[in-house]
RNA sequence: GCGGGCGUAGCGUAGUGGUCAACGCGUCUGGUUGUGGCCCAGAAGAUCGAGGGUUCGAAUCCCUCCGCUCGCCCCA
């Protein structure tokens, strides 16, 4: 056992990993410029106060989840929970009401919770997150909608299905939160401890609850989306209306219920329609109007979401999709002896310059062994530098991906002749 | 925070009370002077997750802890 590990809950990713992490990073970059997006990035870490006043003091995400810490000078921080505080904090940091509305921000960075890591859930996860701030239309929702949507698309992600739910403004939905609570309450005795909590905590997620005891009382609950305001009812409509233009499918999910406390209208998520696993969500969001005020700033609407890199590499797995490391070597410079190792480096030295991945061997261990090396590293030839040759004045190109046969070069000519090999893999 | 499963070399596994451990892949070396891939030979690499207990004897049985994993809560 090593005596040091990964902390629980992280992970190293590994160079054959890479390439996936690679491919979600570029399709992601390039859709979000289609869609107008420009890049920030915000610390990582924040005020721990901008998460307990944005997210909500009450929702787990701040309560238990959160890593809190104060530094050398007393400041307590936290390592950012999620992107979207941080990011309005940034708006309004930063004057971006004067840039021309809605301002549309992107970034991806970790994201750190505390909590019992599974499948598909870390302490740490990367999330790319994308902001729509400033725009108070149903175009904006369903326009972060399209975008996730074409971001998985791109990706080649299948069987995936848009579940979309309105959980209206904050004073109607006071209005339905107690009504719902006077439904449940003559059947608190017999619901689980878990939705009694609910009950008092987050009333919204009572409906949302796996837990047989208590099915029988979640038919006849009043549903949110059944009883909109006229507001949030237009609005929700108008968003339907743009996605089925849009051509995204989309199911309506009354019990889609977010954990974060800032949203209203809109709520979203992205999930596969064929793994019934719990952590599957691969991307999530919502509209959230009030958080810019909320942090002190002016009335500001906005929408966005996130969407969990690791949880779309899953994703990307389970969709058969396999990516391989391109070969990290072009050309393996195999050296013999003292002087050689000097030449070999100086011809090392010129490959690069010209653009040519270059490996050069060590002198100590044989040809043999610095071929096998070379062969299983993937470069497309072999430079053989020994005493002959530096008597020569020349070297050995060995072609290592086909059969033809290995020639003398003069060193002059060696970066120009390797390049070609190097075209020709 | 709560429940289930699992922990044997870098990776994947075998061994389920009796020579402190095997196999495959990988790594390294060699198969005559300086030539990879295939093949062959050899080497390195494991205090069998950790600690305690039962036993003449434990990787194997029991307990505790740690870690991983799956699920619940919650979320990406």
């Amino acid at each position: 056992m090593p005596r040091f590990q990964a902390p629980r809950g992280t992970q190293d990713i590994l160079p054959a990993q890479q390439p996936y992490w690679q491919r979600v990073l570029t399709v992601a970059q390039e859709t979000v410029r289609l869609f107008g997006f420009r890049r920030i990035d915000t610390p990582i870490f924040e005020s721990a106060a901008l998460f307990e006043k944005g997210s909500g003091d009450t929702t787990d995400v701040v309560e238990k989840e959160m890593y809190v810490f104060e530094d050398r000078g007393g400041d307590l921080l936290a390592l950012t929970p999620e992107g979207t505080p941080a990011i309005c904090r940034a708006y309004l940091e930063h004057g971006m009401a004067s840039w021309p509305q809605p301002v549309r921000l992107w970034t991806t960075h970790p994201m750190f919770r505390y909590d019992r890591p599974q499948r598909g859930r870390y302490r740490q996860h990367t999330q790319i997150d994308c902001e729509i701030i400033g725009s108070a239309s149903p175009l904006a929702d369903a326009e972060a909608i399209e975008l996730l949507w074409t971001i998985y698309e791109r990706l080649g992600l299948r069987n995936l299905e848009v579940r979309l739910s309105s959980i209206d403004d904050p004073e109607p939905r006071r209005a339905y939160v107690a009504a719902l609570k006077e439904y449940y309450r003559p059947f608190l005795e017999r619901l689980s401890e878990d939705s009694r909590r609910r009950f008092e905590r987050n009333p919204l997620r009572l409906l949302d609850s796996k837990d047989e005891r208590d099915l029988p009382f979640k038919e006849g609950a009043p549903k949110l989306v059944d009883r909109l305001s006229p507001a949030a009812r237009d609005h929700f409509e108008a968003v339907q209306r743009l996605l089925q233009a849009a051509g995204i499918p989309y199911r309506i999910d009354p019990l889609l219920v977010r954990g974060l406390d800032y949203y209203n209208r809109t709520v979203f998520e992205v999930v596969p329609l064929d793994d019934e696993r719990a952590q599957s969500t691969v991307g999530g969001g919502g509209r959230y109007d009030g958080l810019i005020e909320l942090l002190g700033g002016p009335p500001t609407p906005a929408v966005g979401f996130g969407t969990g890199i690791e949880r779309i590499i899953l994703e990307m797995e389970r969709n058969g999709i396999v990516l391989q490391e391109a070969p990290t070597t072009d050309l393996f410079v195999a050296v013999l002896g003292e002087a050689a190792a000097l030449e070999g480096t100086r011809a090392a030295r010129k490959l690069r310059a010209a653009g040519l991945a270059t490996v050069v061997g060590e002198p100590e261990r044989s040809l043999k062994a610095q071929l096998r090396t070379a062969d299983r590293l993937g470069a497309a030839a072999a430079v053989i530098i020994g005493e002959d040759e530096i008597r020569a004045g020349v070297a050995v190109l060995k072609p290592l991906r086909d059969e033809r046969p290995q020639e003398e070069v003069p060193l002059h000519d060696l970066v120009e002749r390797a390049a070609a090999f190097v075209r020709a893999r």
